[in-house]
DNA sequence: CGTGAAATATGTATCGT
DNA sequence: ACGATACATATTTCACG
């Protein structure tokens, strides 16, 4: 993983459209020794996937949610358990499990009221696992950026 | 928008590296009349980019927080210059506008402590506008979707 | 890693429904 | 207005230097 890896990954992390040559310029590489390395990085998993963002409220998911729960004890099976029906769930785009007062932070988006409910009951009241949660609803989502800072 | 749009969205949210010829097989297209359908959905903005997910351990990046940011008043140029700090701050990869006890909600993602120093210094001590703020530091992100719920 | 040629894919024009 | 077919252009991909 070197410099040009990393130029790679922050033209990609930008525009994943861009054709190899027009990324081969841009990091200066001839096109095919990109290509090598863009398929290394996808092979050894450090490029997960190309996904393409949608906008939201050109879909009706435009309602955002932060939820923040917390469980009824600290226990692998309930968290596991938990985690399952996190993972199952479409509503829930995010899950960071964190230390202090809560034990998780999901990030939902959902298009209405009624599929927060759904939510509600398959996740957070399914299974005693949960003790109390938090909803914060979003007037807005200023930001959202899936590119990681990489320091090039 | 169609089903067939919608189709094409789901296909290309979870995989945008597919080529149009694949992608119009997937939907049950002709490769020409699918791509005029998602050259349409760029121009209108419905697809807004397309990117690569890189794996944030894979590059030391992988220190996530969740940080609730309450203001010391509702004003808005008070808002309008947050926001822009926050817009400008690579560190912080989500800013959600809530309602509630807390006024904001920043998802962080830094490689150490001290990057989260530096976001403290641009971000929260800057301008007298934050009242207070609690991080909750992820020990583990379990999810991380950027797709949709397109109810196809 | 770069070059060049073969294999694929994209993009366009045209026609049909 | 939308989709299909076919052809021209562009890109990817691989063997070789």
């Amino acid at each position: 993983m070197d410099r040009l890896d990393l130029r790679i990954l922050d033209q990609l992390q930008n525009d994943a459209s861009l054709t190899n040559q027009d990324l081969a310029a841009r990091v200066g590489l001839s096109p095919s020794a990109c290509l090598k390395r863009v398929r290394r990085l996808k092979e050894c998993g450090v490029i997960q996937r190309e996904v393409a963002l949608v906008a939201p409220d050109a879909l009706g998911a435009s309602l955002h949610m932060v939820v923040e729960v917390t469980m009824v004890r600290d226990d692998k099976p309930l968290y596991r358990d938990f985690i399952r029906r996190v993972e199952a769930a479409p509503e829930v785009s995010q899950c960071y499990q964190v230390t202090g007062e809560v034990d998780f932070v999901l990030i939902v988006n959902v298009a209405d009221m009624q599929s927060y409910d759904r939510l509600c009951d398959s996740v957070l009241y399914a299974g005693d696992a949960v003790h109390k949660f938090r909803t914060l609803i979003s007037r807005k989502r200023n930001k959202f950026e899936t590119r990681l800072p990489l320091g090039v």
